[in-house]
RNA sequence: CGGGAUGUAGCGCAGCUUGGUAGCGCGCUUCGUUCGGGACGAAGAGGCCGCAGGUUCAAAUCCUGUCAUCCCGACCA
């Protein structure tokens, strides 16, 4: 392609809505474009990018047995309504009407649709295994889009859903599929980690994510130090601290202390002088129903120095996430006799109590008294108060136990670019997705199903992948492989060598631009910079005597090279970077 | 959904406090000089100052409302 001919804008200066390294080179070299909020369109080098990612994907999916379709994203009401998840997934689900006033949506994710395909189309035992799989935009309502293609309303997804008759087929087909993701992630250029993963509102018995390492991400990964196991840090099991101190023989008698505007952790720790492991945390939350009323109060405790975790809290409770949220302190006051800032598990009434599994072995605590300016103190779990929930319900942090091995965890922050659930039979079973087996059993199908957020994965590449100048493609995703940048178009013999190039390189299946624009040789330097080409080759000055210069984009240095060796040096570079 | 900020040319911004003919830089067009790391000069084109009300002789500027965009948080298959 010659520059001169292609639609292309880059921008000098970072427009002002973006923050991010890939959002502000992504814009900056043309490759996408806003529509609105979370809303992105593709210019042409964009888009070869998109379809470079996308192709990685098709082959390993391919591969590895799946077969593409393509299902529409608009998907009707009824389906949602038939697996519960009409009312389960929230104002984050886009819906629309028709013209007669039916109501459809915008396909956050299809497990519905391919269920729904697969029990008008299968029926035997001898159609399974099964893996269907599409590349399709999907749509989110977020409720807050962020970082162009990192959190967008719009995106384009890789969506795989696997039909076994057992959850040993499960397991097997759950295994290609994570190699299958191993592969597409190494080929893109991505360093990533699989962490175990919560498998929230779409339910199921297993997951794990690949997080693309980033500093920006979203996603909050801890892994062992020692024995690598890794997960989200919402699903990252806690170690309970244990105490044995000798103390722990002796429990103390409940006392009430005056404790005068003390409402924080901090304030009673300091106030009764003890360390804040020794108080109790109470956190207050109101579980709605769907018609937006009360369905009733939870106060979750805590050690004083921990934080809730919303996810393991609302898995608890067994509630849908959007229908639990902090509670208002008046009005749960009011109902339960909490006291915001004093409320402790001692003496609460009309609340479920949830409490963290940790203080069962935590003696003598610190706690609030459900009076203004009181703390009970000497409070022990089972003699003076008990939960209705006794479970898992912290937030582990960097530095808390390995839950494997014991070791000390580390974190990291990255971006989720992928995802595999075992679904098992949550939607056959709901939506009645049965299979006949040899002697004329039904049952239900086990699925799992798998997805690759292909717009996102180009936006973790180039986070991953650039420098100050712009982005630094991997050769597997790069719009273009090389780059020939001819100094001054109208050297009669500079083009004549440019052009040479530009054929014999085509002709091996290079991807060549040649940037025959009529511009300063620095404003083409920059931009290829810019864009992100692996190889460039100048024709300049010295086209007449044969020679060149060759830049790789990873790298600092340029050499002189015969046209010959230029080009060659460039074949094996781009071959070996597509492996 | 809470908090904060911003909407003025394709992009980046000034002007608003103290109301009076719409500005700058980049980009774009033309001409000339330049020509290997975002050149220089000259001449141009390009605006419902987000939108709607209000105050005023007069509103980009003041007031009210509304919409949009971004950031922090909440939320996030």
């Amino acid at each position: 392609m010659r520059l001169s001919k292609m639609h292309i804008n880059t921008l000098r200066e970072v427009p002002g809505e973006a923050e991010l390294p890939s959002h502000i080179f992504l814009l900056r070299a043309g490759m996408i474009r806003k529509l609105v909020s979370g809303v992105y369109g593709f210019m042409p080098l964009g888009y070869r990018v998109i379809r470079k990612i996308e192709e990685i994907v098709r082959e390993e999916m391919d591969m590895s047995g799946a077969q593409e379709i393509h299902m529409s994203a608009i998907q009707p009401s009824e389906l949602w309504k038939e697996s519960g998840r009409w009312t389960a997934m929230g104002p984050e689900l886009w819906r629309i009407r028709d013209r007669h006033d039916r109501e459809f949506c915008l396909g956050p994710t299809h497990e519905e649709i391919f269920t729904d395909i697969v029990r008008n189309e299968v029926n035997s035992y001898r159609q399974l295994p099964l893996n269907l799989y599409q590349i399709q935009n999907k749509y989110r309502d977020e409720a807050r889009p962020r970082f162009g293609l990192m959190r967008s309303r719009e995106f384009i997804m890789k969506d795989a859903y696997s039909f076994d008759r057992d959850e040993a087929g499960l397991e097997k087909s759950y295994d290609i599929m994570y190699e299958a993701y191993e592969r597409i992630f190494d080929r893109c250029g991505l360093t990533y980690r699989p962490v175990e993963a919560d498998t929230g509102a779409i339910g199921g018995s297993g997951s794990h994510e690949f997080i693309a390492l980033s500093e920006v991400g979203e996603s909050d990964i801890l892994y062992c130090t020692s024995c690598n196991h890794a997960a989200t840090s919402e699903q990252m099991p806690g170690v309970d601290d244990i105490v044995a101190d000798g103390a722990t023989d002796a429990l103390e008698e409940l006392k009430t202390v005056d404790t005068p505007d003390t409402k924080t952790i901090e304030e009673v720790a300091t106030f009764l002088d003890v360390p804040k492991e020794k108080t109790i945390k109470a956190i207050l939350l109101t579980v709605y129903d769907d018609d937006g009323g009360v369905k009733y109060h939870v106060t979750a405790f805590l050690r004083g120095d921990r934080e809730l975790n919303m996810i393991k809290l609302v898995n608890a409770l067994k509630e849908p996430e959007h229908m639990v949220v902090m509670a208002d302190e008046a009005i749960i006051g009011d109902a339960t006799g909490a006291v915001g800032g004093f409320t402790g598990p001692v003496g609460l009434h009309d609340a479920k109590i949830i409490v963290d599994s940790e203080l069962e072995h935590l003696p003598n605590m610190v706690a609030g008294a459900n009076e203004l300016d009181q703390h009970m103190t000497g409070v022990n779990y089972g003699r003076d108060y008990k939960a209705d929930i006794l479970i898992d319900i912290k937030q582990v942090q960097e530095g808390d136990k390995c839950p494997i091995c014991g070791a000390p965890l580390a974190q990291a922050r990255g971006i989720e670019v992928g995802q595999v659930f075992k679904l098992g039979t949550k939607y056959s079973a709901s939506m009645g997705a049965l299979y006949k087996d040899e002697n004329m059993q039904e049952h239900p199908i086990v699925m799992g199903c798998y997805g690759i957020g292909v717009s996102r994965t180009m936006a973790a590449i180039v986070e991953q992948h650039h420098d100050d100048n712009g982005i630094i493609w991997p050769v597997s995703v790069a719009p273009y492989h090389v780059i020939i940048t001819l100094v001054k178009p109208d050297d009669k013999e500079q083009a004549a060598v440019a052009d040479d190039i530009y054929e014999k390189l085509q002709s091996k299946g290079v991807e060549v631009l040649l940037d025959d624009r009529d511009d300063r040789a620095g404003v083409k330097f920059k931009d290829a910079d810019l864009l992100g080409i692996p190889v460039r080759i100048t024709v300049g000055k010295k086209a007449g005597e044969g020679v060149v210069e060759y830049k790789l984009r990873t790298d600092a240095d340029r050499s002189e090279l015969s046209i010959a060796t230029a080009i060659e040096s460039a074949l094996t570079y781009v071959t070996d970077g597509l492996r």
